[in-house]
DNA sequence: CGATTGCCGACTGTCGACAGTTTTACCTCA
DNA sequence: TGAGGTAAAACTGTCGACAGTCGGCAATCG
């Protein structure tokens, strides 16, 4: 995984089964290999990775809390299904998000964080001139996360990486619409610009602009799919508690 | 719910022993029954609740999700402690979820959630005069709650459930510091005030100031306690990934 | 006397098994 | 042929057990 970061121990780490599972079961989920709505049975999965039961349910709870899968009681897991309005909140909730990481950002934006910025640009540019739609996505999305990361608000680092993960879960599923890499470009240059002048504005009106058109492109998307979830839970779970 | 806390209490219900535990150990923590830092034994948690230990770690991975508890691999879970910088952390993102909440809340105040709201207030302001120091929290945070739910959007509210369990955290565990009652009841109109007003410039301003006093509250209180749960992490975690 | 090494207890990670429940398949009957 | 009921199959929730690992303590060595 290219640059210089923080060589994450390439040691032997044969264990945590918990997450390897989860590891797996997310890049079968985003993959599609299991489709949403889906039930997901325990001794299954267990058989195929050779585990226990144990691990698997650990793993899974684990994607439940990142919104990946959804439990029933009694029931099992099921691969999470976003509708157009799920899909329209998450969207907002990261504008929320990133609109706050900005307005702070462009109050510390120090050069190293100016320098590892442009060169993420750079990296996506020259992601998104080849050929795979996962890497652009991901170079994309690491973009983002380096912009919350500058932000110096740890907490809603993670906040971002807890979205993110349905981000790309409903971002791979309609990547067919391939965004041309001038596009791309541009648009994250535009955030680059928007930071080096200061203008709180700016750079305001730089984050709306750019996660406004992430989302037309998404929201179209689904509109085709036009997957809706809802099954038998018509009453409304919220306002308890 | 009473004090009678240290005897575990065989309320071994048939089902759901996952949310029953970890509905004990959220009560437990919130509770200081366990300290900040503390390391949390599986075995004797099942023991004294009567149940085996599978229930206890996948309730344990929950609290982990929700920022209560933290695992360290072959170590076992830890009550999360929070240093002063993730204190501010906590605040920053709750000020970004309600300033967001409170922009959409102002362009669809319908009849109902004004009613609702102020209703809630009055709920908070009867609270505030008793002596239930954590009622009086539950009903600020439920008021806060409503806010986030009339905005209108799902995910933004998981984010602040989310979020509220750490806040539950830190600020039970500073609350010696009472705020006066009317304090609170004004603090509170004040943010009705401003989305009658309809004025989102009135709606930001307001919400600054609530939560403003609520950080300085809460952080004026860490600042005594003064916990600071570095250990031996004196690597950064970030950037990975 | 201080540092190192080996041992011991405690604990976590994982497993296979059992009981209760849900789903499915089949069989009967109108 | 379709509907309804019943029994089997499959699955989840939970449990107790085993093996590998970690931290502490004591004995040993410099």
């Amino acid at each position: 995984m290219a640059s210089s970061m923080v060589a994450p121990r390439a040691f032997i780490q044969q264990q945590n089964l918990v997450e390897q599972v989860a590891d797996y079961l997310t890049q079968a989920i985003i993959q599609q290999h299991f489709l949403p709505g889906e039930r997901l049975s325990e001794v299954q999965l267990s058989r195929d990775l050779g585990v226990s039961r144990a691990p698997v349910r650990e793993a899974a709870r684990l994607l439940e809390s990142r919104g990946l899968l959804i439990s029933k009681p009694r029931r099992g897991f099921f691969v999470r299904a976003l509708n157009a309005v799920e899909l329209e909140d998450v969207f907002d909730l990261r504008l929320c998000l990133e609109r706050h990481a900005i307005d702070r950002l462009a109050e510390r934006y120090t050069p190293e964080a100016q320098r590892a910025l442009k060169q993420q640009v750079e990296v996506l540019c020259e992601a998104a001139a080849g050929n795979d739609g996962t890497r652009r996505i991901e170079e994309d999305l690491q973009f983002h996360r380096l912009m919350l990361h500058y932000a110096g608000n740890e907490r809603l680092l993670r906040a971002f990486d807890d979205l993110t993960h349905e981000l790309r879960l409903c971002i791979t599923l309609i990547t067919k619409t391939h965004e041309a890499p001038d596009t791309i470009a541009t648009s994250h240059f535009m955030l680059l610009d928007a930071l080096n002048s200061g203008s709180p504005a700016e750079c305001r009106e730089a984050i709306d602009y750019h996660i406004g058109v992430a989302r037309k492109f998404v929201v179209k998307g689904v509109g085709e799919t036009g997957d809706s979830s809802d099954e038998d839970s018509a009453d409304e779970d919220v306002l308890s508690r």
